[in-house]
This record gives structure tokens, sequence and C-alpha cells, in this order.
DNA sequence: CCAATTTACCAAAGCGCTTTGAAAAAAGCA
DNA sequence: TGCTTTTTTCAAAGCGCTTTGGTAAATTGG
């Protein structure tokens, strides 16, 4: 069933069924009660591409995840984030094309998107530090808008983030309240942006109360459960062993929890654990005491708000850049309590 | 850039452009380079949808993602099967469209995807038993391919599936082998396919051993850490605790080790857990001596042999369906032991 | 050397929609 | 009633590509 099909049959031109239907007001309030209910009992959509052609906009949203053949990781948060852009973007009638590239021709595959004039606009996802696909994509004159930022990137770019940085020293200083002075940090892949906003935290954190940086301390890889579990293993074997861990999201959190139960300790009281927690669906950390004590921003909602501002971008082409930060919630949990030494300490004063 | 402009650029026609690009005979290798270069120069892509409604084949797939606003679970192998279908997408020249729908407008959005004529084809995700998806996409006469089956549907439809009944009766064998008859089950909702297919593996292992089957013993839920760990804290403060875990998911399991190192419990020791494995990447439970004990079956890869199925039905519609089965590999890990009281028989006798 | 092929290219139609510009029908007004 | 204005409808062009049905140029063969 298309237009001409649905015209011939309501015995109207094909601009009348199309006006009726998409709610100009040229037409008569009963003819369009007619063709509406046709349309609906015949099942009638227009042609996508048809209708994409015609009006020369392509009502979808590209997203890249580049996937690497070597590693074989993905994003874990990639799937709640998906889930509240692709929320917003049927509320407002764009399609989602994702689209899949080995990562070393992610580039080639942001050309080509636009080339093929396959989307009105792009999400970056996963910004690294000085990151080149934002001058790639302002030069494609094609609307975008990071999750995250890209350090070191000077021009204006509409970004939605989450204060890396202010979570990251707020955690670290929380620990050092606490007492501990060995803290371990377990972040991402050095070159992304945001693992170097969280290291700055944690840095200033421990600067602004004269505890030293030993870089020993200092773990940059990719977030996998495993990653979490062997470094902190290898960690609680030495003699001088962290008794605090900030940890970059809950999954190598949860191998760090590993490592510490498989040593015999105790989590929350032997070795503590602080983390950025994005609220995974499938991992709530939330209630009145959560597992981890962390600070949380819900990836699924910065989804939403990415998605919302690349849809006003698109829909208003000459606005201002849009930047927006997020501020992510401390939460105390069970897995942080006083360092050891300060309890020793504590208990022979009693 | 489109092609008249470059056709003009090039002194050629449309046509003869567009068949150089397309690879067709009829145009000289000499012109054929010099378009090719051309294009490349410029930076040309055909326009999809331009492309698209020309030839009639929308080259996209449909993925719907089933998102409730109750309870925000994104189901996480999502991100892990995307990316495999999507290698193969890319090879091959397809687009991927994702839809994010609420879960009780499902059908609505599949009836769309097709009228609207957006895709070729249509993956099934999380088959439920008898799910209607399965007749109603055979009405629409979209091609299709389910990853999972439905029990209860007679029709003959393509699947790709993993043996989840056989992979549950040997991970339930695993365990009785090793003593254990008080077997827990935490399994996924009830109503998911995959999900009644590993309680009859469970049951059916059960049974053969003459094995009392105890209601009291099996939970279906959606599968959460959360899940995992409360179901295994309430169940570990009883009398009559369960020795042993059968969980669904790497997820849920989780969750069972917290709440077994919580009472105190050593798993593999005290408590064995063997889970279902997809192999997802950023919870490796591989190498030598993996955490769990699984029966592993890499989500990536069922991506991967979904999607070429779907590109082989669209490419010759007249093919006989697809249906594969998948053997998930046994892997014996640290999280399973002889049962407690098969250990002190043992003990006593020397 | 000329007719019959083959090769290399082109003009125009068509995919299913939106939208412009025009016309017919209805309504308003004197 | 006859003329102007407003309302309602329509025919046709155009979005950027592929593909059909050609024709002119080059090649072959007798």
């Amino acid at each position: 069933m298309n237009l001409k099909d649905l015209s011939d049959l309501l015995g109207l031109s094909q601009t009348t069924v199309s006006r009726a239907l998409n709610g100009y007001p040229e037409v008569r309030e009963s003819t369009r009660q007619k063709v509406m209910e046709a349309a609906r009992a015949h099942n009638y959509a227009p042609n996508t591409r048809a209708k994409t052609l015609a009006t020369g906009k392509a009502m979808t949203i590209g997203h890249v995840l580049p996937v690497s053949k070597k590693h074989e990781m993905v994003n874990p948060i990639f799937a709640d984030f998906i889930a509240g852009a692709g929320e917003i973007y049927s509320d407002n009638g764009f399609d989602l094309l994702l689209s899949v590239v080995d990562d070393d021709s992610e580039e080639a595959s942001y050309r080509k998107l636009v080339s093929r004039g396959a989307v009105d606009g792009i999400i970056v996802h996963g910004p690294k530090v000085n990151d080149s696909r934002i001058a790639l994509l302002r030069e494609l004159g094609v609307p975008f808008v990071v999750h995250g930022r890209s350090t070191e990137i000077e021009a204006d770019y509409s970004w939605v983030d989450v204060n890396n940085t202010r979570a990251f020293q707020r955690v670290t200083e929380f620990l050092l309240d606490l007492g501990h002075r060995r803290i371990a940090l377990l972040n991402g892949l050095a070159d992304m942006d945001f693992a170097t906003r969280r290291g700055a935290g944690y840095l200033a954190a421990l600067e602004a109360r004269g505890v030293d940086v030993d870089p020993a301390l200092m773990f940059h890889e990719e977030m996998t459960e495993n990653f979490g579990f062997e470094t902190a293993r290898k960690m609680l074997a030495h003699a001088d062993a962290p008794t605090a861990f900030v940890v970059s999201s809950i999954i190598p959190a949860i191998g760090v929890r590993r490592a510490i139960s498989d040593a015999g300790l105790e989590m929350g009281k032997d070795v503590s654990v602080v983390i950025h927690d994005d609220a995974l669906s499938y991992f709530s950390n939330d209630g009145d005491e959560p597992a981890f004590t962390a600070v949380r921003s819900s990836v699924r909602q910065a989804g939403r708000h990415v998605a919302q501002a690349l849809i006003n971008k698109i829909a208003t082409p000459g606005a201002p850049v849009h930047q927006e930060m997020l501020e992510a919630v401390l939460a105390v949990g069970r897995s942080t309590g006083q360092a050891p030494a300060l309890r020793q300490a504590l208990e022979q004063k009693k």
C-alpha cells in the first residue's frame, strides 16, 4: 500500500492525502478524518526512503560503535546509553542508525555516513584526549553532540558530560577523610578523555592534602572485571598494599571485590573501595545501603540529554552550542570504612 | 556532491558514472578508472535514500530493543550481540536500524518498520514461549531470523539458538556428580523461551538421577546482579540451604558470589556455582582456570551467525529456513567442588 | 570496402513521496 | 444576481539515484 493506492482508493489526489496525513491546514476536517481512517485501516505508513528523499531530511541519527577485533571489547555502558537516547528518538520520530566499525576505520565511517546523506546528525561516543573526530565533524558540517568532552580541543562544540574531575576529587577526599593514605586508582585507558579528568581529580585531592602521589598505584586499562581482579590481587599481595581503591566503573570494581575476598580480607573494613557508578540497569547499586560507595550518574539519563540536544541542534541550525555538565551524586555504601591504621590508632585511645 | 555534479564534472552521463561505480561491464576500463578516481577525490558516495528508493532495497536490518519504562532493564547481552551482527552488516554493506520501543508497543513497532519500508529484514531478540512476533512477521512477509526459538510455535521459521536444554542438563549433572543434591536454579523470567528450556534441562538431570525436585529452589526473575545476591542471601540463611546454584548468567552469578562471601562461606568449597556464560567482553570468564564453572557460548558469535543467516535469506527469498543449533562448551572453573556432605563422608573414610 | 556485430555511451523513465503553483468549488458581500 | 474572496482540491515538478531502451562509434568478417 503506497500513497497512490491509497489516494486512488479514496478518490482523492496524492497531494490531498499527503497533506491530510501530515496535518496541513488546507484540507477539510471531514476529508482528513476519512483519510486518517483509511490509512489506519490499510496499515499505510509513508515509505521512509521516499519521504526522506523528498524532504531532504534523513530523520536518522548516526551512532558509531567502534569495535576492536583485537581485544574484542564492547563498551558496556553502550546499551544503557542507547536505551536512553532511543527513547528520545522514538518520541521525535527519528531513527537510530548504528554503525559497527573496526576502530581503525572509524573516521572513514563518519565520512561515509555524511556523504551518503544517511544521517542528519551524529553522536560521538567515548571521546579521547584531543579527539580528531571533532575537527572532522566540523569540517563535514554535520550536527553532532559529544558524550563527554575532549581536552585540548579549543573549538566550541556541543557536549554533555559528567563532572568527572569533581567526582573523583570528592571520592578521593572522602577516602582521605577516612584516614586512607595509600589509595590506588584503577582508571580507564589513558587516552580516554574521561580517564584523564578522573585522574586529575584524584591527583588534585591528594595534592590538596599533601599526600604523596605514588605512580605505582595508578593504573590505566580497559575496564573489564579481570582488570580489577588482577590489579587488586597483585596490589594486595604487596607488603605496602593500598588500603583503598578508587575504581572507574562498577565492572572492574567487581573484580576488585573478588580479589579482596580471595585474599581473605573484608571490603569496607580491611580495604575500602569507591567507584564511579554509571547506574547500569543490571547492576543496581542503589537502595538504602548500596554495595559500593559511589559517585553515581546515570548513563541512560545522559543518553536522553545528548539525544535531545542533538535533535534541538538539527531543528535550529543557527543555535549556539549546547554544553551541559551533569553532576554525579556521592552515595555512601558498604564498601568504605576507616583506614586500618586510623582504626587501630582510635582503638588504642580507648 | 551528487551524481549529477560528478558526471557534469567528468563530461559523462549519469548513467555511465553510475555504471562505472557499480561495476557494470558496459563501460570502458579507462573510463571506470577516471570515474573511480574522481569519486574518491571529491568524496562522493551515492545518496543512500535515493539509491534505496531506486533499487527498492533498503539495505538495512531492523533490530527492536524493547525497553520497559517500568523496570528500566536493558538486556546486557544486547551490546555484544549487536557488535557481532554489526561486523557482518559492515562487510555486506547493510545498515543497522535500531528501534528502541516501550515493550507494550513492540508489535506496532514491527508493523511500522515494515510498512514504512525501512528495513529488508528483522532480527527477533529474546523470544518468549509462544511468541506472537513470529506469526506477525510471517504475516507481514518480511524476512526475519530469531535469536533463540519459541516453544509451542509449530510453524517453520529461521532461528539460531544455543542448546539450552542440553547445556543446563550437563551442568546440573556435573553438580550431581559432585554429590550435590539441593541445587538451586536462578533462571530468567518465566515467559522467556530460553528460561523454559534451561529449566527443562535442569529438571531432566534431576529426574534422571531420581533426585526430588523442590520448587522452592527454582527462581525466575530478571537477571540482575541484585536478583542473584538477594536470592542467594535468603537461601543461604535457610537451615536447609542449597549446596549449589545453577545460574542463568554471569551477572546474577556475581550477586550469588557476593552473597556467599557475605555469609562467610567460600565459593567452590562450601557452595558451588555453575553458570551459563555468554562470554560478555567485559566479563572474561576464561583462561586456564575461569572464576566460574560454566557452559559457555559466545553471544557475539551468535550475533554473527544470525546476521549472516538473515542476509542470506534476503538474498535468496525462496531458500529453506535456516535453523542452527550452537552447542555450549562446559569449562570447569574454580566455583565448583564436591558437596560438603560428600566431602565429609570421604574425609571420614580416611 | 561495406554490412553485421560488438562496444561505449546516453536520454529519459521511474522509485514514492512532498510541495509549488494553479484551478475549481464554495462562501461572502453588495 | 454577479463579483470577490476564501476554501478545498489537483496536476506536475523534483528529491538523487538505477535501469531500460536506445544510438553512435568502433570492430569484425566476408
